[in-house]
DNA sequence: TATGAATGAGTTTTCATTCAT
DNA sequence: AATGAATGAAAACTCATTCAT
């Protein structure tokens, strides 16, 4: 019974051991994704990911590092393309822009915040996530992103100077982050809200 | 055999069904409280409802709809004092009236956002849970009580009539929310922010 | 599928609660006795016990407690018939009673040392063992025992005032212990050495 | 593909096949010193051999055999200084000798006593151990040793021409044996026991 | 004839749930 | 309408062994 990796998972694969890490720590997403936390056991990760139980270890020190490593791969993956938030400075309207920012960022957050969320009912989880978070460059923290967009608007003058574009930033990406937790709590996968009152009672104190 | 409710249990409720399901409610909840929704088993309420194994069944389904209802029960305390706020209108300074609330509700929250956190992570608690929560008065949620207390502001002048009281609540409560979320995340018990510099954003935004 | 004890366990045990302890303490020792100590698991155990592995936790705090208790329980009834010794001073030869006890002590020797022995290969066991040993009448040393003997037959006279009975008796008794080791070390279940020879040696320094 | 052993290993066992095999006992001899028989897995002994986990195969049958091999070929190792007793004879007292053959396989002993007191809990290891021990050098046993210097003491007159040397030489062994699985056993890694008394009631019996 | 990843049966332990008493 | 022992299916993790390379 020992030896090669099962035909699907090589194909995938070609048996690169860094590929191999990958679609591990993909499939543990799509168990958590699909079932919860609760559900990812070290077992049905193994089943989604098409490799015996025993393999797991060759690839993680134990489950928890395992979710840990994959809940962080999975965010560095979709935060990316809320990083150009900036660039589009001085075109269309701010508010465009900012519900353009409110609407990436809940695709991300959907995925995101189950992942998250679950990990906090695991002290010795949440511990290795922590751990795993602390080498993320702290660029993309959404929260910095926004503002480096408002502060660039300041500097076309579509702000007024005296702003407060840290605060303004700030509320964005709360109301982004509360709005992914409702939605998740309140079960039905529904659209997110496109709080263009919210935007707009922002906008308004930014340009004022 | 049937046998009484031990001594101690009967003592504090008197032997009333409805009280002996508060106790055990409120013994779920400490044991959460204590060592985390993962250290919550049947065995662990129990204990420390002073009650028997076996009698738990007597008086919830199971161990998730007794977990989910002493969650809910636990949110309903919690968020009574906030409910003060509408009665504020008109004393002091609008700012310093939304400081204490989210001052207030930092307090609630750092209690709460752990055990709805907890039960994302799975997936069957959490079905329990929305159908829970499904019963709550609507009156009690906080965003609705910001807005009245807004509303109550702009009836007595303090804010123009054309403020979008809706959208400023709203922006508060998710402040509030991701605040909570944030400092359990970050793992050490930190004060709260004061949020001056948001609350000073939404006021100026009202009041012009 | 919880309940009752099945019919087997029930009718040796009477479902006494003490009496099942010690049903599942015999078990363990038949196990060790038959295929060692590593054959011991927790499911080979309750298997020659008859109950479902989980309800071994009813009654043991772990593995390793239940071993050392069964090691121990089963060292306690085995050196009982040992401590009539001392009661035979003054009849037969003092050789004669000698040999009579390396024996006797034989016959527990050769299923306490497998017991022991084995416990050697795994620290922990051995603490809980030692912490188990703590418990037991020292008088029952068998070394003490023997020496108790001999002063017996100093008080009669059969030995001489100034021999040194604590030397002879802590002799006697390593002999016993390392041919309950070698006996068990070479393999086949071979009767016990007489020792004829070396009882003669201690006698003749005792009786000169 | 056929890979040569690691350099490190190379340049200890130049790559001949018996110095290679001698190498991985002699680890196999260092991990159980180390962490006892429990620790010695496989992996554990290719890693302080310093080759890869399948390469063991090459060499030995399966881990019980490598596990007994380690055993017997180290046992052979400590036995040799004791060996010298018997040119002793003549010099010194003879009780002088006998304490110092038990002082000096109490050294020898306090290394094999975990190891063998170790194959007792498995079965399989024990009947391994128990075909490799076959193949000693029986002149080698202790007991003959001591006999032998016994007797080299009765030809120069320093013991009487009756006295048993064979009894007496297997008391001696039965005490040091017992000795070393003692001190095992009560734990705290005391210093051997004189046995002053006990080798003078011995002396004093072959030479009256 | 060295390698080391894959295997899967095996380990100890936990726990929600049931039901005879 | 309380009890608590029995259950057995899970859980995370280990490890001797194999064999394609």
């Amino acid at each position: 019974m020992p030896r090669p990796l099962p035909a699907a998972v090589l194909a995938i694969t070609g048996g690169d051991v860094d590929a191999v890490r990958n679609h591990i720590l993909e499939a543990a997403y799509r168990v958590i994704d699909k079932h919860g936390l609760a559900a990812a056991s070290t077992r049905a990760i193994a089943d989604e990911a098409g490799i015996s139980g025993g393999t797991l270890y060759n690839y993680f020190e134990n489950r928890r590092q395992l979710l840990a490593k994959s809940i962080v791969h999975h965010a560095k993956n979709l935060t990316d393309p809320v990083a150009k938030l900036p660039s589009r400075a001085g075109k269309n309207t701010i508010a465009h822009n900012l519900r353009y920012f409110v609407r990436q960022s809940a695709i991300a957050l959907d995925q995101l915040v189950p992942l998250f969320a679950a990990a906090f009912s695991d002290t010795a989880l949440l511990h290795a996530l922590r751990r795993e978070m602390a080498d993320v460059d702290p660029l993309s923290d959404p929260a910095a992103v926004v503002e480096r967009y408002l502060l660039a608007e300041r500097d076309v003058g579509r702000i007024s100077p005296d702003a407060d574009c840290h605060a303004a930033a700030s509320i964005i990406v709360s109301i982004c982050h509360d709005d992914a937790f409702q939605r998740y709590l309140s079960g039905e996968r529904q659209r997110p809200r496109s709080r263009h009152k919210e935007i707009e009672l922002i906008t308004r104190s930014l340009t004022t």
